[in-house]
Formats: structure tokens, C-alpha cells, sequence
DNA sequence: AGTATTGTAACATTGCTGGTTACAGTGCTA
DNA sequence: TAGCACTGTAACCAGCAATGTTACAATACT
């Protein structure tokens, strides 16, 4: 089972209004879908959720969206948080209702829980050192 | 969307294989599956994973299913590998056909490769780092 | 031979993802 | 003020994976 592409397709979004250079070409959902090659209701949901998390301004009607803060100052794990791809804490499901008359189902669920917290928090803390504008700068230099 | 729980069923059922004391008690899929609280079936299913990963050993009938190392000498992170939670390298899912017309589209996919990559292998190496005896002890530690 | 158990196929159910249509709301602009 | 281009959101669909369940053949002890 994998993480959604919602991460990366926010990602790409978020990038493409990095790049953002035309002011006077408006960055539609639709023009948004046409890079990511999706539908345009996609981009919009995916939109409200990062508007949720205050990481875009989307004005209506033909107004355009728009980061709210220097690509600098925002984090791959602050978009993977903003998507919520997996609720905080929850990465690693697990089997609910062990037999508690048992020594192993009793206990096994917090003896686990360590280790699961500290493998979802190594994953998160390396989200929280890549920022939008290393991605951006990365995909300009590839061009 | 979360990591399936046949992970932590495996470290349950493992668990249970190296607490297995008694040698005159089989430990049965049936019993297994009291203690986990699931299907039998969940549990055969499960454990063929593990025998075909080499972890365990399970002889027909009336044979009985046992370890094929020490509980030391087997990490978390084998375990992960043997459920196939998630094929190798693909934990995160990217959306696979981008706009090779589009800047960003074009590049996004490699820009973030080495970032997910990352981020996995932080992940596994925590579970690399811990073995079913550390889990045992805890669960006993726990009682 | 009888019995308990494993191996596996087949199927149902559930829940999430991503795509799609539809339409009301919004705010420019002519 | 009417028309427009766009966003916000609800509703629905198909597809897929996880988990549970029944059923039954194969296996190897007693």
C-alpha cells in the first residue's frame, strides 16, 4: 500500500506557482490539471486543503492563487501534513483489538508503538528539510 | 492512507512464535488467530509470507510452525519486506504522467525521487534497528 | 481409516483514490 | 447591470487493495 500522489501532485502544483513569472497569464485549475494531467476538480480540492493549511491565497472568480510565504519557508513536510495523506501519528495502522487474555495481545500494541512513532517521525523529519524552493531550484536546473 | 496492519499482525504472530514455550501446545492458526483476533485463514495467509521469506518454518497437519533463526537475530524491517507492505522503493505513489510540455512537469518526478527515496530509507532504517527479541523482552518487560 | 491441520481458491465487504459531471457562488469587465 | 470565467463543492462512478469468510483438497500423525 502506498502514501497518495496527492503529496506529489500538491508538490507540483506548489511548484508551478513558485515558478509563477507571467503575472498576467492567469494560473487556472485548468491550466494546473494540464501540467499535472488531471482533471481540473482534482487541482481544486487538492487547493482547498492547501488553503486550509494557509500555504496558498485562492482569490475567486478570475482572481488567481498564490503562495503565502517565500518557497524558502515552506516545507515538504508541511504540504504532507496539509494534504493529509495520513492522519498525525498514523502512518503504520494497526490490528485493533488483540485478545487481552493473552501475554502477546495484551502488550503487543504498545511495544510496537515506539517503534512506529520514531520510523514515521525519521520519515517526517526528512520532509522537514527539503523546502519548496530546493524542489524548484532542482527542477529549473534540470531543464 | 496507512500502512496495512498485516506488519504489525506479523510481529503479533512472531511474537508468539518465539514466547512459544510449552512445546507440547501447538500453536496452531486457529490459536494464533485468538490471540490476534482475526480469521484463521489471515493468519495461514500471513504465515506463508513469512515462510516464503524464510522466517519461519511451518510443517503440515499436526506439525507446528516455529522460528528459523533467534528472535535477535531477526529485524522489523525484514518482517516489513516479508508482508510486502509496500513494494521496494515505492512507498511514496507519484502521479505518473506529468506534461513533458510543462517545465515543472517535465522535471518533477526526479526532482522529488531522491527526497522520497530518502525519506523511506529513514523510515526502514528505524525498523532495521530493532529486532523481535527487543519486542519480546518488551512485551514481557510489559506483564 | 480417522482426525486435525495447513494451503489455497473464491467471493463479499469495506473504504479510499482519482476522475467526472453538474451547478451554485463570486467578482471582474464590458 | 449583464455576461463571463473562474472557484467551491456535492454527488456519483469505477477501480483497487485490505480484510474477513466459506469451502475443500492435501498432508501427515495416531
Amino acid at each position: 500500500m502506498q502514501i497518495s500522489s496527492r503529496f506529489s501532485v500538491a508538490v507540483h502544483v506548489l511548484s508551478l506557482l513558485a515558478l509563477q513569472q507571467e503575472n498576467d497569464v492567469l494560473l487556472t485549475s485548468e491550466r494546473m490539471a494540464g501540467s499535472v494531467n488531471t482533471n481540473p476538480v482534482v487541482i481544486r480540492r487538492l487547493l482547498g486543503q492547501l488553503k486550509k493549511a494557509g500555504l496558498v491565497e485562492v482569490r475567486p472568480a478570475a482572481g488567481g492563487t498564490f503562495l503565502t510565504r517565500r518557497p524558502a519557508a515552506i516545507t515538504l513536510l508541511e504540504v504532507y501534513r496539509a494534504v493529509e495523506v495520513v492522519e498525525a501519528g498514523q502512518l503504520f495502522s494497526v490490528h485493533d483489538k488483540p485478545n487481552p487474555a493473552c501475554l502477546v495481545g495484551r502488550n503487543i500494541q504498545s511495544a510496537l508503538d515506539d517503534t512506529l512513532q520514531r520510523a514515521q517521525t525519521a520519515l517526517e523529519q526528512v520532509l522537514a528539510g527539503v523546502t519548496l524552493q530546493q524542489v524548484t531550484t532542482d527542477i529549473v536546473a534540470k531543464a
